[in-house]
DNA sequence: ACCTGAACACCGTTCAAGT
DNA sequence: ACCTGAACACCGTTCAAGT
């Protein structure tokens, strides 16, 4: 056996950088976005306080990588619940909404985070790549629901924004548990997001030819 | 003349709680969420680090006072948003959309605090009851577009949630500049609201007899 | 090349004590 | 009744110094 234990090889030699990513991420599941500290997190890794900074520039750095693998994961979960459903079109766009709002809802703190002004700012491109990677997901359904129905010209894109508002929005209203409470306790996600697209699919026939 | 100066007669005597809030909100705009602390809202008030402590519990309850005068601009915003426009049900509806887009696009800082999750949990009564209010101002307008086509009864609750949650997602997209360039750019917030407004409204009529 | 120790300038919050 | 001074336990960040 050349290697003992192959666990280790992460921090302290290797991969601290890898170790306060999913430090900070498991911190910000289990203690809210007040719970990461650039501290707590070097502690649960085992180093100094100041050893963070060798691999990020500063505490915003570092939450804008957890950021950036939410964006991935959720891409992954997008790309599932469109492909779960089946071919035709408007079933794939209830499939990625179902998958947004049920990614929203199992992941709140680092939903918030991936749409906070923290990570955004000038420098990040790695965080806006995978963001856009996440919205393209969305766009292309909505461009295959909308496309055989187009009518005045080049109309799609607006059309996807309001799709990708409308889920952002209710997002948010699941998450911070806005919904009035007879909603909230008795209608599935599911329900939700398959009652929201069908208000859009309705609009979308009316502007079928 | 009875009082000096009577711009005088706020805090040291008087109102130091007024002066307090005021302050957060005006550090909130200028310096954004990070600029608020306890102790320099203190400082610009002429007052020690603990006085704060006499009027609030926490920076927490200090924060939701603020939160709770917004949400009371954001009422009176909408309120002026629907009666500006005339009398019709779907100008109306596209008047408060207007309104609650620039609301948010002028205060962005003040929105973001209205739904983050510090504001919320258990107490802060008021705020809840603030927030409430901003949300029966747009439930009303809807009620009013939707009832003549009603079908399916007593479906006008969920379709307002759709339409909240279209603001309340367009709103967040614009604030984060998340939105592509071309929309950012060019379309005016008017214009971005009255389609959004436009595609559930053709969707409404889809639902009519 | 990567990490530690110690320091700096801040926080939120508490509590005795002042008027 | 309302406010101050001083303290406690934290932060993020920097920088010399260690291996």
């Amino acid at each position: 056996m050349a290697r003992p234990r192959r666990t280790r090889r992460t921090y302290h030699h290797g991969d601290l950088r890898r170790a306060l990513v999913s430090g900070a991420a498991e911190l910000l599941a289990t203690c809210g976005p007040n719970g990461v500290t650039l501290r707590e997190v070097a502690r649960r890794a085992g180093v100094s306080q100041a050893a963070p900074y060798r691999h990020f520039a500063s505490k915003e750095a570092l939450l804008a990588a957890v950021a950036e693998e939410s964006f991935a994961a959720l891409t992954l979960a997008l790309t599932h619940g469109r492909d779960a459903g089946g071919r035709e079109g408007a079933e794939r766009l209830r499939g990625v909404a179902k998958a947004y709002l049920q990614f929203a809802a199992a992941h709140p703190s680092d939903y918030r985070l991936m749409w906070s002004p923290i990570p955004r700012g000038r420098a990040h491109p790695g965080l806006r790549a995978r963001a856009d990677e996440s919205a393209a997901v969305l766009f292309d359904v909505v461009e295959t629901v909308a496309s055989a129905g187009q009518k005045r010209g080049g109309r799609v894109r607006p059309l996807a924004i309001v799709v990708w508002a409308l889920l952002h929005g209710l997002a948010g209203l699941v998450i911070d548990e806005q919904l009035p409470p007879e909603v909230r306790e008795r209608v599935p996600l599911e329900t939700l997001a398959g009652a929201a697209m069908d208000v859009l699919l309705d609009g979308l026939r009316a502007w079928r030819p």
